[in-house]
Parts: structure tokens; sequence; C-alpha cells
RNA sequence: GCCCCCAUCGUCUAGCGGCCUAGGACACCGCCCUUUCAAGGCGGCGGCGCGGAUUCAAAUUCCGCUGGGGGCACCA
């Protein structure tokens, strides 16, 4: 049998970084055994969902790279991927059901129900329809459906026991009787979620569901439902869900949480895979870092641990600093100009700039946990500097003024003006002095790179070139004057 | 109120009866390297929620408790 998983989102906002997971998972699990994986836009709640937040989610999933077999955009064999667009197929499901008696109309209210539904919580009591159009005689019905008595659709719960054989966590049993009849297609004619995926997923031939925890008290519902149409159910698994350091399922109040902010903050799509992927399941007891290749070749469900796992931003920026330190130059490259031409720093099309930029690389990769990181570390090679607020004190005083007088002076003759000979007239000048290097260099720095904190001197120098180094030294003697004031 | 799930270092996890004086990674703290910041190296801190039961032997099995979470919609 053919693997077939899908994602199925609801368009009502981005791509959330639990259904991102959620996402990888199938895709994975599909791709490892070589089967299709389908993009499904689950938008009946029309209210809600909207077309950019369709586009937004397909965005975000090619940018983490799981792409689709079949889907909105692509279609597919299986008809269309929006929920909208398969109306008619819920309403032949309704029909057949209701014509077999296994669901029946209900003309209740649903205000009405609404309220029923206050008074039995405010009582402690199990909220559940009572069945009263149930009793609804033929006559009675026919005479409220020519009334034009708008109703609704209910599933006729039978007696029993149900059982999820949940993949992750084995067997579990729910008593009919704790399930109500629930509404399958609502009096606006449209299908409630819980009909509209289990005929999606029979129409589609799903095999697999893959989804968050918060739907394992719906699988019994659905187990009827697919009973009632006479399908056969696809297999369950049940994903923990991602929270925060609280405990609560990952909200805004945790942070970010949409995956395009990842994205925006200099977060490789690669970095954020692998940390998705380890959050929730592992190969062995050390695997931290591991391709896609690997993960599709090694996942499984089996390894997938039942226990809620807490979203740690910190490991994440770890990961991603990992992947950075390992990325091929050219891409590194293509990363970092993206960033620096949205800031204005420079110009995609500026070759210098490009080569520049290629030369400082090396000196800054294994400074970036994130891709943005890059900007405060290669700003001074590409605009003027202003020597920060917070670093004007290093050129405060007696020491700090001849270090930069001697320095300018003698690099003057610096040639050529390469890292290993400004190294040595630097440390020249220093040990002349009878200054430490560290507390040497450190005006030098903040002079020519305008911040305490910059890529290696020497090599910057070299990059920046000598009129521009010596220039930025003399306005930081200018500078030092005005301090010393 | 009812139904369901979960429970190993702060965090992600390994562990599927003896290999565990519980292993790895992130974070944290030292030390080393060092022109700043990183990176890197070395070391450290730190955990089986509680109580029963089974067994020669339990983190691992069973039961109870406690704690956390999810659900109980004409939302998905």
């Amino acid at each position: 049998m053919r693997f077939r998983l899908r994602f199925a989102p609801s368009p009502t906002g981005f791509l959330h970084v639990g259904g991102a997971r959620t996402a990888l998972y199938n895709y994975l699990l599909a791709r490892s055994r070589g089967g299709d994986f389908i993009l499904r836009m689950e938008d009946t709640d029309k209210s809600r969902s909207t077309e950019e937040a369709i586009a937004a989610i397909m965005e975000d999933l090619i940018w983490l790279g799981l792409d689709w077999d079949e889907g909105p955009d692509k279609g597919g064999p299986c008809g269309s991927y929006r929920q909208t667009e398969r109306l008619h197929l819920y309403r032949e499901a309704v029909d057949s059901l209701l014509a077999q008696g296994k669901a029946y109309r209900c003309f209740c209210e649903p205000g009405q129900l609404a309220q029923s539904r206050e008074k039995a919580r405010e009582g402690q009591v199990t909220p559940r329809y009572d069945r009263r159009c149930l009793g609804l005689s033929d006559e009675e019905v026919s005479r409220l459906l020519k009334e034009g008595r708008p109703w609704a659709a209910r599933f006729r719960v039978p007696e029993g026991k149900t059982v999820v054989n949940d993949l992750i966590r084995g067997d579990i049993e729910f008593d009919n009787s704790t399930i109500e009849d629930f509404v399958m297609q609502r009096r606006d004619g449209t299908a409630t979620y819980n009909l509209a995926v289990v005929v999606d997923d029979i129409y589609m031939r799903i095999t697999h569901v893959l989804r968050g925890d918060d739907h394992l008290s719906n699988t019994p519902k659905q187990l009827l439902l697919y009973r009632a149409l006479g399908s056969e159910p696809p297999q369950f698994a049940h994903l923990p869900m991602i929270v925060g350091a609280d405990g609560k399922p990952l909200s805004k109040r945790h942070g970010d949480v949409a995956v395009g902010r990842y994205r925006e903050q200099g977060f490789l799509p690669d970095a954020m895979i692998n940390f998705l992927a380890l959050l929730g399941w592992s190969l062995d007891d050390s695997t931290t870092i591991i391709s896609r290749e690997d993960l599709i070749k090694h996942f499984s469900l089996e390894r997938v641990s039942s226990k809620p796992a807490t979203w740690d931003t910190d490991k994440l920026i770890w990961m991603n600093q990992q992947y950075i330190m390992a990325l091929p130059e050219e891409r590194l490259e293509e990363e970092v100009v993206f960033f620096l031409e949205r800031a204005g720093l420079i110009r995609g099309d500026d070759s210098q700039a490009r080569e520049t930029l290629r030369r400082i690389l090396p000196l800054i990769r294994e400074r970036m946990k994130l891709l943005t990181d890059a900007l405060p570390l290669t700003a001074f090679f590409f605009q003027e500097v202003s020597p920060e607020i917070g670093s004007l004190d290093i050129l405060r005083g007696e020491q700090a003024r001849r270090m930069l007088e001697l320095s300018r002076l003698k690099l003057t003759s610096a040639d050529p003006f390469v890292a290993p000979i400004i190294e040595e007239v630097l440390r020249e000048t220093a040990s002349s002095l009878n200054m430490k290097p560290k507390q040497a260099f450190q005006p030098v720095r903040v002079a020519v790179t305008g911040s305490r904190v910059s890529p290696p001197l020497f090599e910057s120098m070299e990059i920046l070139g000598k009129s521009r180094c010596l220039a930025r030294l003399d306005r930081a003697l200018e500078l030092a004057e005005e301090v010393n004031l």
C-alpha cells in the first residue's frame, strides 16, 4: 500500500511552528516510505479563512523545504484541495447517512443549545445534546421541513466502545456514551470539521494521519464516521504538543510562534527543520545535528515521544549557528547579501561590495548565531563609522591618544598594507609605549570599526584598506580630543 | 462535572528488568587559548514526582496518588 499523508492547516493566519512540526513529521513519514505528501486547506470556516493566509502558509512551507505532491496550487488526482470547493461531497455523505438512519435532522436553535450547555456547566454536569430531535416522527420532520425550518444534521452515535489504535500511544478506549450526537452539517449546509476531514481523508485515500494531541478526543467521533460511511479508517498518530516554558501550549505570549518571524530574524531553514525534528523525535542517544537526507532515511513513529516538548529558543539559536558555520561559502554569501541589502548596506548587484563581503565572511561566520548578526559585524566596511556612545571611553586618556597617534604615524609606512604587517606594526607600537596588546588595540579597534566588538582587527584593516584606516584614525584622534576635555 | 493524554538533569532527550555509581546535547559555571567578540579544548553543576505491588534484581512492569496538559461547539 502506498503511503499517503497530508498536512491540513486551516488558513486563518500564518504557519505556526507547531503546525510546521506537524507538517514536517507528515512529510518525513511520507518521504521515508516513498509515499505522497498532500497539502489541503481546511477553509470551511469562511469567516476566518483568507487567501493571504493560504499564500503565506505555502510560502513558509516552501521556505522550510517541505514540498508537496498534491495541493491547492498544483492540483492532483483527488479533486480540489480546498474544502470550500468540496462541499458537494460532504452533502452527499450527509444525505446517505440521513437515508440510512445513521444521522438525523436537528431543528434546535443554536442559541438555545448554547444556553442549556451553559446551564449544565454551571451545574457541574456533563453538557450533552439531549437527542430531543431524534424522537421527532417522520410526519413532524416533513412538516417542519415544509415550514422551511432550518436544520442541522447530527450524527447518531451508536452504543458501545470505540478504540483508537494510536501509533504512538497504543490503544485508547472511549465509551461512546461520553460522545454526544455531534453536528456534521450546519444549518447553512456547510460541513463541520469532523465530517469534512473524514470525507476528505477517505476520498484522498489518506493512509496515516499525524496531527496534534489536541485532536485525540475527536478521533473516536471520526472513527465512528468512517465506520458509518463504510470506509476503512487510516492509521492515527497523535503528536505531543509544543509548549512554552510554563507548560502551556505555545502561543504569542511565549514569543514568536510564526515560522515567518524566524525567517526574518535570520534563521536558516535547515536549522529550523533539524530543531523541529528533534522536538519530539530522536534518532539515538547522541545525534543532534542531522541532515534532511538522514531525517528522511531514519524517521520513524516508534521514536516519537509522547511527552510534550518545551520550545527552547536557545537551542534553536545554537543549532542555527552550527548550520551557519557549516554553510558553503556561496550559500552564506547569498543569505547574508539578502539581509545586508534589506538593511540598505549594500546593493546585491554591486560586485565590488560583493567582493569585499567575500573577504569578510570567513572572519565573521563563526561570530554569527543569526544571519542578521552580519549587520553589526560588517556595517563598518560599507559605511563611515562614528564610535558608539558605549565605546567612546575607550578613546579616553593619554595612553589611548598616544597609541592612536603613534600607530597612525607608523601605519603610514606599512607596506604592503596586509594583516601580518599591520599586526607587526601595531604590536611594536604597543610595546614601545609599554602597553599590553589588549589595552593598546582597543582604541584602534574603536577608531577603525566604531565598536569595541568587531571581527579580527588586523584582517579587518587590511580589507578596509590603508587610506580609510588612516582617515578613521584621524577622526578618532579628533574625537579623543573632545572626549578628553 | 465528565472523558482522554502525559510524567528521567532548568530544557530536548537516551534508557524498552541486570550493561545505570542513569548517557548525550542546549543553557549555566570554572579553566585554557586569545587583539575584542566568537569559535575551539578541558572540567564542573544538575535528573528517574510520591506511595505501594511484582521480581533475586525496577528509571524500566502493574496499581494508586499527586502534578501538568488536552477535549467536552452549528471552531478547526
